[in-house]
DNA sequence: TAGTGGTCTAGACCACTTC
DNA sequence: AAGTGGTCTAGACCACTAA
């Protein structure tokens, strides 16, 4: 009969989640190796006494979980027997991934269009002898603060209009380039390494020439892998550390 | 009619896919915003001509793309207008975590039980005063090699047996405790800041007392939250860099 | 051509939230 | 008590894959 709605009065467990668990058993044991077929999704609906909705829901988990993948025709193939994925961490926007407290500020010092050095354009992932505006300055957390850093922000020769911007919104560049010109970064990397501070930051950031520093380099692409920001930012000792908080991606459940 | 199968012939896009875009472009147009309510799935289901599982199939894209959730009992609220998500960084393994070469291995240079004393319980995010199992050492790319980093890694008492296996096998000690006692990273913290090379350290590093160094701090968690490792490397400047790559997390399709 | 997974319907009961 | 989303059934047609 049709709409039966089998399910038993105060069940805990959905049932989808004892077959995915019945199924992911058989793979931990052996039963199934990587490469392997899984049994087709009427069989399991057999085996299990379910409909083929419940048995679906339950493989819809061991693919998200990647223990598996299915293809239209073919079939369930096992893909992995660990019950462990990988890390991942979260960011979850631009200022976020910046690091730097809501209540700093770029105080800009210099900006204007610069013709890239050899050094400069190898670090940044550009060419050498590209034209790119550079805004330059330091950030505190207030105007009389300690600096947290210097920046040296490179951008495109198009996205020049952000520098008046700047002035007015306390944003990340990449913010103001993805509100004023609609480009998103769609992959952010981030480099980071020790440097001394040189004899030109020194002053500006209010250190001795020499003291050890965190350099960390950015670089924003866009929908079409194009390098449309990148920056580099040097932290004297003691005024800033960068965080990193890896998750497990996902983790099977204990038997 | 029960089972009836509508689906018309050569369609390209699922039915539950329109039915998604088209609440998509409804919150993009501002006809629900942030922390309205959707229309049940009832109504949903009237309003696009569809059964409830269609509806749910495109409701559940929409949650998976973070823009709405859902709650038994309540209903579905909006989340976010915007189409693109936050950024993840992937890391699949605790090795690739550590981002040290394959070909690099830590050179121990004693080993052994310690007390630890304030700053560095503070630091590691223990009490002092606890007993720990350190084993310190540098990680050098062959046995001549200018060391890439010293390290001090801190372990509570109960996994000391991995001191043995550390000198067998070439391995992360995160990866050997998995290994050995079945205690599996949850979360990893990482800290990176800038610090001078202290007098002690600048002998088995090779290089001058003082020069800048990346300093990096992990603490691995496991699925009880207990902190179970944690570890202390200082990289003198120009030998280690550390890499962070981030995507964006889920963008919706252009309309 | 047979068999797989992908989509879809109509209907049902359930757990949960809110009134 | 009414209404929401969560689970589940039985049955159907479809697109795709492989023999």
């Amino acid at each position: 009969m049709a709409g039966m709605g089998k399910q038993q009065a105060g069940r805990v467990t959905p049932r989808y989640q004892e077959v995915a668990d019945a199924i992911i058993a058989d793979i931990a044991e052996g039963q199934f190796k990587i490469g392997d077929m899984l049994p087709t999704e009427l069989v399991l609906c057999e085996r299990f006494g379910v409909s083929r909705f419940t048995v679906r829901e339950a493989l819809r988990r061991l693919e998200e979980a990647g223990l598996v993948s299915r293809r239209q025709g073919s079939g369930t193939i096992v893909r992995a027997t660990e019950a462990y994925g990988g890390f991942v961490q979260s960011v979850h926007s631009v200022s976020e991934l910046l690091q730097y407290p809501p209540e700093t500020r770029l105080h800009v010092a210099r900006s204007g269009i610069v013709k890239l050095d050899r050094r400069t354009a190898r670090q940044l992932g550009w060419r050498a002898g590209e034209q790119r505006v550079r805004i330059s300055g330091v950030r505190r957390v207030s105007a009389s603060g300690a600096p947290i850093c210097w920046s040296d922000i490179y951008l495109l020769p198009d996205f020049a209009g952000v520098v008046e911007l700047l002035s007015k919104q306390s944003l990340p560049v990449s913010a103001l380039v993805e509100r004023r010109f609609g480009v998103h970064a769609r992959r952010v990397a981030v480099e980071l390494f020790a440097s001394g501070t040189s004899e030109e930051l020194a002053e500006p950031l209010g250190v001795a020439p020499g003291t050890p520093a965190l350099t960390i380099i950015r670089r924003y692409a866009d929908a079409n892998d194009r390098l449309f920001e990148a920056s580099i930012s040097i932290h004297p000792e003691n005024r800033f550390t960068y965080y990193i908080d890896l998750q497990r991606e996902w983790t099977i459940p204990a038997d």
